[in-house]
DNA sequence: GCTATATTGCAACAGATCGTAACAGCGCGC
DNA sequence: GCGCGCTGTTACGATCTGTTGCAATATAGC
C-alpha cells in the first residue's frame, strides 16, 4: 500500500522483506530514506534499526502497530528520525517523509560503510562527493557552486530515474516548492551550462516535460 | 529523541547501546562530547564514567532519572562536566552541551588512548595535535596562530562533514555567535591564506553556502 | 497540419551570502 | 609601559541564487 502510494507520488520504492534484503539494497543503490516496520520475520525492527544506525546515517522512519509493547520513546531511542503508529494516513506518512528529507539534507552520506567518499563517473567526468569536487576528463576541476553541486549529487545518485521538481526541492533545499516556483529550472540551467558539452542540447540532464528532470548518462559508482 | 534533536541542530550523533559500543566509537571517530545515561545494560553508568575519565578527557554529561540513588554530587564526582536529571527539556540539554563545549574548548583531545599525539595527514601536510604544529611537504613548519590552529583541528577532525558556524564557534571560541557575526569567516580566510595552494580557489576548506564550512580533503589519522 | 495553451529555457535583476582588506582594541612578552 | 602580533569588527565588492518576464518549444485539440 505504501509502495504504491509513494510510487504515485513520484518516488522510487524498493521493497525489502527482511534485514538481509535491506542491507543488499543499501549496498547496491542510493537510498534516501527507509521506512522500517517494527514487526519483521527474523531479526526484529529495533535490532535492525540500531544496527543500521551504527553503520550509516540513512534517514529512518519507524512504523509500528499501536499494540506493540515498545512505545514512541523506544523507537526514537534507537535513532529513528521519526516514528509513526498504525493506523496511519498515507498523506501523513508522506508529510513525515518529506519533513525528514528536508531536515536531513543536503548531507550526502546515505550509503553503507563509513563516510568515505563515494565517487561517480559519467561521460569522462568524475564526481567526488566527499571532496565536493567535479573533475573533467583532463583532470581539471569544474567549479560548481554549493547549490549546483548539491543538485548534481542528487541527480547522479538517482541516475536513470525521473525526479520531479518537488522531490528535487526536498532533497536539495531546506524549503518547500511554491506554486509557480522556477527555482529548480534556473538551477538546472546554470548546472547544464557548466557540465554539458552543448548546453542547448543537453546530453546528461534531460527534461521530462510536465514532470521534472532525469540524469540520463551511464553512471558507475566507486568507493575511494 | 535526543539524537534526532541534535541532528536537526546540525550536530552529528553516534549512538552506542553499551560501554563496549561506546569504546568502539571513541576509537573510530573524533567525539566532541558524550551524553551518558546512568542506567545501562551491563556496566552501569557511573563505572563507565569513572573508567572513561581515567583514560581520556572527552567532555561528558550524565543523564539520570530523578529517582536514581546517586545525586548530582556523585555524578560530578566521577568527573562529569555536567549532570542533567530527567525529565529534561531538549532545549535545556542543548544549552548544557553548548556550555560544556564552550568551557572545555579548545582542548583538542577527544580520543581514547594516549591523548598526547594524534597526527592527521592530508595533501602532503602533517597536522600534529599534541605538538600544535603543522608541517608542509618539505618538512618546514607552517606557522599558525592559536586561533587558526584550533580552527584547523576542529575542521580536520570532522573532515567530510559540513560544520555550521555556530558549532565552529562553540568548538573553537569561548563565546556565542552573535547575529551578523563574521568572526568565523574571517578566521577561515586567514587560515586559507596559510594552508591553501590557491587561497582564492580553496581545495581543502570548502564553503557551503547558507550552512558553514567542510574540510574536504582525504585525511588519514595516525598515532605517533 | 495548424493554432492555442502549457511548459521550459534563459537572461536580467535584486537580495542574500561570502571573501577579504583595513582597522582598532586587546593581550602578551619584554 | 611599550610594541607587536592576534583577532573581532566593519565595510565594500564579488558571487550566488530566487524571481520575473519573455522567447522558444512541446503538446493537445481541432
Amino acid at each position: 500500500m505504501l509502495s504504491r502510494y509513494f510510487e504515485e507520488e513520484g518516488y522510487h520504492v524498493t521493497l525489502a522483506g527482511d534485514g538481509q534484503e535491506m542491507r543488499d539494497c543499501l549496498d547496491k543503490q542510493s537510498i534516501d530514506i527507509i521506512l522500517l516496520d517494527l514487526v519483521l520475520p527474523g531479526e526484529d525492527g529495533l535490532t535492525l534499526a540500531r544496527d543500521l544506525r551504527a553503520r550509516s546515517d540513512v534517514p529512518l522512519i519507524m512504523l509500528t502497530g499501536r499494540d506493540d509493547v515498545v512505545d514512541r520513546v523506544v523507537g526514537l531511542e534507537v535513532g529513528a528520525d521519526d516514528y509513526i503508529a498504525k493506523p496511519f494516513h498515507l498523506r501523513e506518512v508522506l508529510a513525515r517523509v518529506r519533513g525528514v528529507l528536508r531536515r536531513r539534507q543536503p548531507q550526502p552520506s546515505s550509503s553503507f560503510g563509513d563516510q568515505s567518499s563515494e565517487i561517480y563517473c559519467f561521460e569522462g567526468l568524475r564526481l567526488d562527493i566527499g571532496r565536493r569536487q567535479l573533475l573533467s576528463e583532463t583532470g581539471s576541476e569544474i567549479l560548481l557552486t554549493t547549490g549546483e553541486f548539491d543538485m548534481l549529487c542528487v541527480l547522479v545518485k538517482h541516475a536513470g530515474r525521473v525526479l520531479q521538481r518537488e522531490l528535487l526541492m526536498d532533497l536539495t533545499r531546506r524549503r518547500n516548492l511554491e506554486a509557480f516556483d522556477r527555482t529548480i529550472d534556473a538551477q538546472i540551467a546554470r548546472l547544464r551550462r557548466k557540465i554539458e558539452r552543448n548546453p542547448s542540447l543537453p546530453g546528461l540532464i534531460k527534461s521530462v516535460r510536465g514532470v521534472g528532470y532525469v540524469f540520463s548518462a551511464r553512471v558507475t559508482r566507486h568507493e575511494a
